[in-house]
DNA sequence: TGACAACAGTCCAAAATGGAAGGTACGGTT
DNA sequence: AACCGTACCTTCCATTTTGGACTGTTGTCA
């Protein structure tokens, strides 16, 4: 064994990765302070999800989970609905930070429907004539929302707008492909 | 009720959409002729899996699924491993072209842990230089496989070139953004 | 004859998934 | 004040999916 190499093994068990869901909830939690399930979900909708969508009840589940491994703590209403609501501990806060600091490498999957069918002999264009004014919708929804953003300028945090561009450029991407298949001849 | 509008239910029951999984099995024993799970997991790995991947146990699972609903069918070797291999019946080739002729609308997600690292705050110049290398090695390969797949010619079947046509526009624009990413400054 | 790598398949615990169903609060009627 | 409808919020569960550990098989080379 090479000098510098820690012992095969010690006393803490190596701490189970976090899932991207976990990821999710966590980060989610420190923009908000402190959130319901509920709250999450609403926050999933209309910002990471349009990149990485969870489930509902998932976003329930979640939060529980990592109670139990400390990384954030309950609060009940008193009254009322008696609603449960999550926020980080400092312990989540290292283990969100060392996640996005060090994220697993993957490179993900187009992973469409649409694409599976031109695999497997669809008429491109077919296809095509779908899913370019979906992908033209989708595309115009990133850029209205970037400009929102801009208009909103400081103090907001600077990540949730930069991967707004790469829904652009995927949507371009996209946009380019179903038109390039309109061209080809049926299968 | 207006003419033409068929009779609120009947005798048969709605049957069960296909799975993408599913989809690619029938798919895929339909360029074979016939193939073992093992022949299935080796053709996904090269083609299909670059896009939509398959984990191998299922693709012993899902076989079997499709012979219970009449879309395939199994055969045992007699001798050695006693391998089972599987071909699609006619009715899992109209399946499988139902499905192909009108595939859920549904755009995908980019789904990359990379950007969730850069939603909740990554430093992304950090992320693009791990990202890159990456990315550029996909492309290279994906142009490779079109260039071999041009040599090659006439007579095989033109789906699985088109959809690496959207490998490459998509690597294109992960370069592009991460590139783009470079340029910011750290938070 | 044994050792070893590649081949082939099974099994299972732990999640994810998505929908159904169930409660609760609230504003507005009558 | 009793009622209703709607939006809000949560739980539950059956079904898949998941990935990895584990087992066994065949063929090859020393």
């Amino acid at each position: 064994m090479t000098p510098g190499t820690p012992p095969p093994d010690a006393s803490t068990p190596p701490p189970e990765p976090l899932s991207p869901a976990q990821v999710i909830v966590l980060g989610l939690l420190r923009f908000a302070g402190r959130a319901t399930p509920y709250d999450l979900k609403q926050g999933v909708a209309g910002s990471v999800g349009n990149f990485w969508s969870v489930p509902h009840s998932q976003l329930y589940a979640e939060p529980d989970r990592l109670v139990a491994r400390g990384l954030a703590d309950v609060e009940q209403e008193p009254g009322g609905r008696r609603r449960k609501s999550y926020a980080v501990t400092p312990a989540g806060v290292a283990a969100l930070d060392a996640w996005v600091a060090d994220p697993p490498v993957d490179l993900g999957e187009l992973r469409t429907p649409a694409l599976l069918a031109v695999f497997f002999g669809a008429d491109p264009a077919v296809v095509a004539r779908t899913q370019l004014p979906q992908h033209r919708a989708k595309l115009e929804e990133y850029e209205r929302l970037i400009e929102a953003g801009a208009a909103a300028g400081e103090g907001v945090a600077r990540g949730p707008g930069l991967t707004l561009r790469a829904g652009v450029l995927s949507e371009r991407a996209w946009i380019a492909y179903w038109t390039e298949m309109l061209e080809e001849a049926a299968g």
